[in-house]
DNA sequence: TTGTAAGCGTTATCAT
DNA sequence: ATGATAACGCTTACAA
């Protein structure tokens, strides 16, 4: 009972009596006045009938490109990538791509060889979130010597760069600032990521312009890993201080806002009542917590599914346009009017 | 300038003045005896020199393996199946290969085309938490015409059934359990996932046998969607019944935990001072919630590599054995002995 | 309209 | 100890 192999294109075209040629040029969609329409419907058939499915190595081999991107990440664990990862293979898988992930082991920072024996078997990279040169000698945009690259969510293509597909990040944190100013908080305290990238540094400055144009607001700045345990920490460091205490923290995720949330409660404060909170993603998190988080709302498969898009318009040859896709703030149970000042 | 080609073979066994042969024996490890000393190193240099890569492409088409394995998945934004993932990709890596994800769109239901095209390009499957029937066809546990197929937390391999990777659910459950149980807590309602897996199935029977030990200890069950909302809705539903409410919601997940602490504390009880709850999975959630999750640390990672471990041993032609990794009890503050009852 | 044949880069068999 | 050579399955000139 051996198993009948895997047949080859070679077996469909002795089936349907005809050349492997004709088979290559009908599968492959490329017969349109090659090949009859009889012709082209019996190796259709026998192909089905035979449960033939092309061997992608030999494609690969013969044609120099694999059909394959490879998705560059810090983190998989953080459900915001894997959203990205969503988005981009379906697209990918729209045009007979496939994707495959690289979750970066050294987070943002420069990866010693980031592909391995990878590198021979992709075409293209999309990199997420990654310090500028992390990727150093990876790709370049499409030129000589390197991968055609993507970069996501990064700093925006200078002319030359690597194309890019952003966030409103800044627009977002604009959006967040803004919802606290009208609420009446002027003491707002930014909890921020000590992470070194566009993203994260964006918002900060974002942050910082917003209240720069509104008199007597005061923004304060502490920094934290991107985990609950030292947001919480940092958290309890900005409430505590000496001076009057921040009447609203904005985080730069709903991971840190989760963090300052337990602070807040250690330190006998009530959110919001006492403390409102805003939290950046709005992972599944943000409405498992209680309260619910506002926070702001990015179309994270979109942003894998348009670099996806990008990649391949620039494996066509073409240029794709660098796009910025809008955010959206969403307003929950964690912001409220700042309590009056105790008499 | 037209950049150098990527370097074959066959211009580094030119470079080294050497024949292919010997660079592929050199290169591939199997040189021990049949090359000199000397000339190996001369290959080598060379080989690093030109910075060569083999090309996967034509190695798979040689070889007729592609050092791939596909990981099917449920749903990649959970946490616990981006942790098997690391761990699967970590020990692939170690061998030299490596691992595409599928997230099946489908869920844990069978999947129409799983692999489509990826089919002709994957050595075998890894794949979690799905049903029994979702993968028909598909592998066989390395029998004739299927792709050698290992599952994780399934089903325990019957003989002839695929091999299996398994957490000790139905442990962690009756871990959970007695746990209740030792704080006082005799009325329980479970807060059961409505999947039809394995892994699900098992956790209403562990808790139903437990409880069955104990006399007057009463046991309701629940059932809804993994999502927090419809927890929430279900745990409302337990807990505004007629009849006495139960004093600990035994939940299927940290998500579903999450979910009933709010509904909880939507119907003004506290947590855990007027109810239990407990979680399973210990996901970063479980910590960011307040109070945090009492909940099961499953070992994800090693479930992933023991995963693919066994692959490779089907693969090499040997049979893994099934095994069964342990499960831990993480006691938080979501515990606490039931209230007395009013008078 | 169809068939023949070459070649992608690798590994393995067989000579030398 | 090393080299020539044949295959792996596919696509694509080019020939018929």
């Amino acid at each position: 009972m051996s198993g009948a192999a895997r047949p080859t294109s070679r077996d469909v075209a002795r089936a349907a009596g005809v050349s492997q040629a004709t088979v290559s040029l009908v599968l492959g969609g490329k017969w349109r006045g090659r090949v009859s329409e009889p012709t082209a419907r019996t190796v259709r058939a026998t192909a089905d009938e035979l449960g033939y499915r092309p061997n992608l190595a030999a494609r690969s081999l013969r044609l120099g490109r694999t059909r394959t991107a490879l998705l560059v990440v810090p983190a998989l664990t953080h459900e915001y990538f894997a959203r990205v990862y969503a988005g981009a293979a379906r697209v990918a898988a729209e045009r007979g791509f496939g994707v495959v992930l690289y979750p970066s082991p050294e987070g943002i920072g420069p990866a010693r060889d980031p592909f391995g024996s990878a590198r021979a078997a992709i075409d293209g990279v999309i990199a997420s979130s990654m310090a500028a040169d992390a990727l150093a000698g990876i790709g370049d945009g499409g030129r000589d010597g390197g991968l055609p690259l993507v970069m996501l969510d990064s700093d925006p293509a200078a002319p030359g760069e690597p194309p890019t597909v952003n966030l409103a990040v800044a627009d977002g944190f604009r959006q967040v600032t803004r919802h606290l100013l009208a609420l009446g908080h002027r003491r707002i305290t930014h909890l921020a990521a000590d992470v070194d990238t566009w993203t994260f540094r964006v918002r900060g400055e974002a942050v910082a312009a917003e209240l720069a144009a509104v008199p007597g607001a005061v923004l304060a700045t502490e920094h934290c890993a991107l985990d609950i345990a030292a947001a919480r920490a940092a958290a309890e460091r900005a409430l505590s201080g000496t001076g009057p205490r921040p009447t609203a923290l904005l985080c730069d995720g709903d991971v840190l806002a989760a963090g300052a949330c337990k602070a807040a409660r250690g330190l006998g404060l009530r959110v919001p009542d006492d403390l409102s909170v805003t939290g950046f993603d709005d992972l599944s998190l943000a409405v498992a917590v209680d309260p619910e988080l506002t926070s702001v709302r990015l179309p994270a498969e979109e942003v894998g599914a348009e670099g996806m898009r990008a990649l391949l318009t620039l494996l066509d040859g073409g240029a794709p346009s660098p796009s910025e896709l809008p955010v959206e703030l969403v307003v929950r149970g964690s912001t409220a009017p700042p309590a009056r000042p105790r008499p």
